[in-house]
DNA sequence: GTCTATATTGCGATAGAC
DNA sequence: GTCTATCGCAATATAGAC
């Protein structure tokens, strides 16, 4: 069965963009790549940025429903929430694999209209990971000294920096299938030791 | 004392580039900028894309530098090597912030030139730490079980996500001066206490 | 070394036929 | 819903005066 005009530029649209950057892909090599007429984005999207727009909120779908999970069922501890955390984003890696591209890409370089969407999400996770952070400092698990908000930068850093990186990475280094999530094990595991507080040093 | 067009014209692309991307600034809004002619662009740097090219190799100028030191003043042991190289990156970010944008915005979206200059250093800094690595391995210092090349990309992760989203993230917190070097030293350490080998548990 | 003027190309968007 | 044709504009780059 062949997929409607709609489909095909958003499926091509999300691919290009989160490879070139939204200027640099014009609506003539957008709809040559999909094999539909450029005209059919304005009558679609009204615009290339609607498009964008359009690509850009559905690449946030399952981290929205990550972010209703934590709030519907919340993790027993601290621990057990980041851990969590890291294992949902692995996934959200594997099903949206340029998530973090668009993510970065509008840190980077803000295009005018989806500055909003993109500051929303970061918004709530950062406020997750905030509280979970508090909570866990109080209870006695994490560095009474941690600066929780350079904790979760680095958090953020080292599960999604890898995802970035990776096709420049895999140029250094062997690869398998599954990379990502033996990866985001690891990284995990190297944060929580970090910011573990050590009993022996009491 | 007045600069020169080049000059105005090298300082104001850095800026410009860094900020929008390379595709989204036009050599009429970097001559309008810089208050020079656009013309000039042309007459010093041949196109657009020979002063983008100049402007990387400027910013790469304090990591050769680094990279020569370590080269000739090898640090006493690997936990000092990676310290020393997590100072050197922290200094390097208050000089050149743009930095870290640069090589990031080009490994999302690679520019046809310039793709040379950004794999020759990082994969030299990835041969360094990967021998550093090694050798903490051996040495007993860091997990025997340390995926060494995933720690190369969860040390850059920790080391470079906060200058990527400085600017949103201070929307998020509050700041300091010094906030930059007050990041480094928490996610450094951090970091080592994350590979660091468990004598306890032995 | 710096300017104006312009050649050329490609862009995003739309009108109107089918 | 999809097409062709085209409008208006902005892009990079350059020729040639000063």
């Amino acid at each position: 069965m062949e997929k409607d005009a709609r489909t095909k530029l958003i499926e091509t649209a999300t691919q290009l963009f989160a490879q070139k950057g939204f200027n640099t892909v014009s609506i003539r090599e957008l709809a040559r790549t999909a094999k539909v007429n450029s005209a059919l984005i304005s009558y679609y999207f009204g615009s290339k940025e609607g498009l964008y727009q359009e690509v850009l909120e559905e690449q946030f779908i399952l981290i929205a429903q990550m972010l209703r999970m934590f709030e519907e069922i919340p993790p027993a501890s601290p621990i057990e929430s980041i851990t969590l955390y890291a294992k949902n984003i692995a996934v959200i890696h594997q099903q949206r694999p340029y998530l973090t591209r668009f993510i970065i890409s509008e840190i980077i370089n803000p295009t005018p209209c989806c500055e909003a969407v993109i500051k929303k999400y970061i918004s709530r996770i950062f406020r997750f990971l905030h509280a979970t952070l508090e909570e866990g400092i109080a209870a006695g698990d994490f560095k009474p000294d941690l600066n929780r908000d350079f904790a979760i930068v680095s958090l953020a850093g080292i599960m999604n920096f890898f995802f970035i990186g990776k096709p420049i990475f895999l140029e250094f280094t062997s690869s398998s299938e599954k990379i990502g999530e033996e990866y985001t094990a690891q990284a995990l595991d190297t944060f929580l030791n970090g910011i573990l507080r050590r009993k022996e040093h009491e």
